[in-house]
DNA sequence: TTGGTTCGGCCAGTGTCCGAACAAACCCTT
DNA sequence: AAGGGTTTGTTCGGACACTGGCCGAACCAA
C-alpha cells in the first residue's frame, strides 16, 4: 500500500516489493495457518506473485511450511505459519526501582521476561547506562545462544524523550540530556541492529496495539497509572509523537485550580489529583506496590473513605480522560500501572464524569478499559516498536552466523 | 515513497507511478520555475524517468512548460510551472450569519472568492441545502464557464461532523443528523466529483496547512476564534480526525470549575471563558464583527476594564493551549476567527501562561500566531482538502469536454 | 479408474524505473 | 569562426516485479 505522503522520497521496485512483503507477513500473521492459496485470495495479488513472496520470507526464515491440510476436496495445501525461531526482538523498560527485560519473537511469542531491582533514584547515568547495558548483553546472549539474531532494542524512559532518542528530562530519574541511545550504542559496542529510546507511556500503547484485547484499533490512549502520570497516543494506527516527540504529558494539564501542590510547582495537576501519589505517601518507590495492594484489601472490604477516595480520583481522572476524548475522540482509552488493580473502583466514576464532559454523545464511541498487559507493558511495547519497523517493510535478513 | 501501513491491500506498479507523478507535481509546485534536470538531481529519480514522468502530467494539462533559461552556460532548459488553467478545487462555508464559497487552481491561486449573507439560525436543514446547493452550483457554473474542471468541493460545517459527511450536530445551525455531503450531492444532480463535508477548524487547519506562512509544518493545532471554540488537529502532515471523525472538541473542555455557564449546560468550558462571546452579549450573529471592532477600539484607547477583559481571557485562552502543547506537542498553534483582530492583547497573554502550564521546556518548540488567511480561512481549506487529495496521488485526467 | 477440484509452479507479457549513451543547444576560449 | 566544454533532455537496452494463463500434482467422490 502506497499512501505516498509528504516525503519527497519517490518510489520504486524494492518499495513495491517491500510493500508486498510487508502485507503477505502481515497476512500470515494475522491468520496463520494459512495457505499461498488464501493469500492470494484475500490480498488480491496474483497466485504467482504470492509464490514469490512467500519464498522470500521463507529464504529470510521469517515464515514458515508446516505440513499439507487433508480431508478436503483438491491438492491439499501447504500451511504457512510464521517462523519466530531465528529472530528475536528486545524490550527493556527503566523504572525508578526496577529494570524489566522482554524478549519477543516475530510472531509476538513471550521468549523472556525479566525484573531486576535497580536504584534509579540514586544511581548516576552514567551508572544506570552501565546496569542497563549489563542486563542487555545477558539478553543478547541468551538470545545468541538460541541462535537468535536481535532485530533491536527499544528502551522505555519515563520522561521526556527526543526524537533522536536523547532523555531531555527524567524527573523521577534525575536525568537530565542523557544521550542513552547512543551511550548504550557505545557500551555494547556498536551492534548490529537499531537502539532506540522512547518514552513508557509511548511504548506502553504501543503493546496495546499489537498485543492487547484492543489490538488494531487505529486511535488509542494510554494512561501510565504511576506515581507519574503521561499519555500514550496511537492515531490512525500509529504513534504520534508530535514535533520534538514530546507528545502525551497529560499529568501536568491542570485539573483542580484549587487542587493540591504538584510536584512540578504547579497546582491541581491531572498526576497531583490522580496520580498514584494520592494514595502512596511514601516516598520509597518500592513501598508503592504493597500500599496500592492495601488500598485494594480496603476497598474490598468495603471501607468508606477509601472508597471516597477512590470515586474521586475515579472522577478527577475522568476529567482528564475527557480532554482526550474530546480533543482526539479515540476508540478507546486505556488505564495501565497501577490503575489496573484500582479499575473495579476508578472505572465507574473516571467514565459516568467523562461521559458528562465529551461533547459528543456516548463518549464519541470510545472505551475505557484497563489494561490487560501487566506490568512490564512498556517494554512489551518496546519489543512491538521493533516488530513494528519490520511490519512495515524494513526486513531482516538473516546474517552469516 | 511507500509507508505501508495497515491497509491490506497490496502495491504494484501503478501505485508507484501515481506516488512518483505526486512526488513531481509537489516538487514543481513547491519549487517553480524548474527544469526536468532539476526534478531529476533533487528527487534522486532518474532523467528518463522524470521526462516520462512530466509528458504525463503535460498530457494531463497538471503541467505546463514555459520557455527556455538563458544565458547560462550548457543547453538551455526548458522550465516547467504548474498548469493551474484547467482545474478548480472549490471550498465552502457555512456559518450563523453568511456563506463563504472559494475557488482555487492548482497552483493554489484563488479564482474567486464570494461572500453572502445567509440566515444560518433559522433556515431548514432542507432550506440551507437549497441555498448551498445554489451557490454552489453557481460556482460551478463560473468554473465551466472558464473551461475549468471541478476537481471536487468540500464544505466546511461548525458542528461534529462524522467521517462520512454527515453532521451529527451543529448546534448554532440547530442541525441534526443532516447528510449534507448526500443531500448536496443529490441536489448537483450527481456531478462527476466528490463532495466532502468536514469540521470547519478542521479544514481551516488545513488550510494554514498548504497556504498558511507555517505552511507544511507537520504538526499543528488551529482554534477557531467564533462563539464556538473547535480545534483542527494536524499531525504528522495529516489531519487527524479520530475514531468517529470528532477530534478537536476542546471548546467544552473545563478550564475553570468556578467558571461561567456555558450554552452546553456546563460550567467553566473554554468556549466560556474564552470564547468570543466573552465580549458579546448579543446573540444576533450580525452584531459579532462590530462589537469586535469596539473592543478593539477601546483597546488600542488604552481602556483599562478592556484591557483586563482582554489578558484575564489571554489567560484562559493560554490554559486551553497548554492542553495542546501538552498532549500533542505542535510546531505551533495557530488563532484564527475572531482571535485574530484580539491577537495583538490575548497572545502575549495566552503564550505567557500556555508557556507556565507546559511541561517541556520553551513550549516544546511549539509557536503561538495569529492566523493571516482571513475569514474565509475554512472555505479555502475545503479547497486545500481537494488539492491534498490530488497531492497524494490522485491525478485527474482531463474529461472529454 | 475417471472426473472434478484445488494448489502451486512455470513462463511469457507488460509496465516501470534505471544506467548509459547520445544529440541538441548554449557559452567560452582561441 | 571554429572547437571544446557544459548542461539538458531523449532514446535505448536491461532489470525488476506483478499479471494472466497454462499445466502438473495431489486429493476426494463416484
Amino acid at each position: 500500500m502506497i499512501t505516498s505522503s509528504a516525503g519527497p522520497r519517490p518510489a520504486d521496485f524494492t518499495d513495491v516489493r517491500a510493500a508486498n512483503l510487508a502485507v503477505v507477513l502481515r497476512f500470515v500473521r494475522d491468520n496463520a495457518p494459512c495457505s499461498r492459496a488464501d493469500i492470494a485470495a484475500s490480498t488480491g495479488l496474483n497466485k504467482a506473485t504470492v509464490s514469490s513472496l512467500v519464498a522470500d520470507l521463507i529464504d529470510r526464515r521469517l515464515v514458515r511450511e508446516v505440513g499439507l491440510t487433508e480431508n478436503r476436496v483438491g491438492r491439499p495445501a501447504t500451511m504457512l505459519v510464521l517462523d519466530g525461531s531465528p529472530y528475536a526482538s528486545i524490550g527493556l523498560e527503566i523504572n525508578v526501582d526496577y529494570l524489566t527485560a522482554v524478549a519477543v519473537d516475530l510472531a509476538g511469542e513471550r521468549l523472556l521476561s525479566w525484573r531486576r531491582s535497580f536504584p534509579g533514584a540514586t544511581a548516576t547515568p552514567a551508572q544506570a547506562v552501565s546496569a542497563i547495558a549489563a542486563l542487555t548483553r545477558r539478553v543478547i546472549s541468551r538470545m545468541t545462544r538460541d541462535r537468535r539474531q536481535v532485530l533491536g532494542v527499544a528502551v522505555a524512559v519515563p520522561g521526556l524523550i527526543g526524537l533522536s532518542g536523547t532523555v531531555v528530562v527524567a524527573p523521577n530519574l534525575g536525568w537530565r540530556e542523557v544521550d542513552l541511545a547512543g551511550d548504550l550504542a557505545m557500551a555494547l559496542g556498536d551492534p548490529g541492529f537499531p537502539i532506540q529510546v522512547e518514552n513508557d507511556a509511548n511504548l506502553a500503547v504501543l503493546a496495546e496495539h499489537r498485543f492487547g484485547p484492543l489490538g488494531g484499533t487505529p486511535n488509542l490512549v494510554y494512561l501510565t497509572g504511576e506515581v507519574g502520570v503521561g499519555a500514550g497516543v496511537i492515531l490512525d494506527g500509529r504513534l504520534r509523537r508530535g514535533g520534538q516527540g514530546f507528545s502525551g504529558e497529560i499529568g501536568h494539564v491542570q485539573i483542580d485550580a484549587d487542587g493540591p501542590a504538584c510536584r512540578c510547582g504547579r497546582t491541581g495537576c491531572l498526576e497531583a489529583v490522580a496520580g498514584i501519589g494520592v494514595f502512596v505517601s511514601a516516598t520509597d518507590p518500592a513501598e508503592v506496590e504493597p500500599a496500592i495492594e492495601e488500598v485494594v484489601r480496603r476497598a474490598k472490604a468495603g471501607d468508606r473513605p477509601t472508597l471516597d477516595l477512590l470515586a474521586r480520583v475515579g472522577r478527577d481522572l475522568g476529567k482528564g480522560i475527557a480532554i482526550a476524548t474530546n480533543l482526539l475522540n479515540p476508540e478507546a482509552v486505556i488505564l495501565g500501572g497501577y490503575y489496573v488493580p484500582l479499575a473495579p473502583w476508578l472505572l465507574p466514576a473516571a467514565a459516568a464524569e467523562a461521559r458528562g464532559r465529551t461533547i459528543a454523545a456516548d463518549l464519541g464511541g470510545c472505551q475505557i478499559v484497563a489494561s490487560t498487559l501487566g506490568y512490564g507493558a512498556a517494554a512489551l511495547g518496546g519489543a512491538a516498536r521493533v516488530l513494528d519497523s519490520v511490519d512495515s517493510g524494513r526486513l531482516p535478513s538473516l546474517h552469516a552466523s
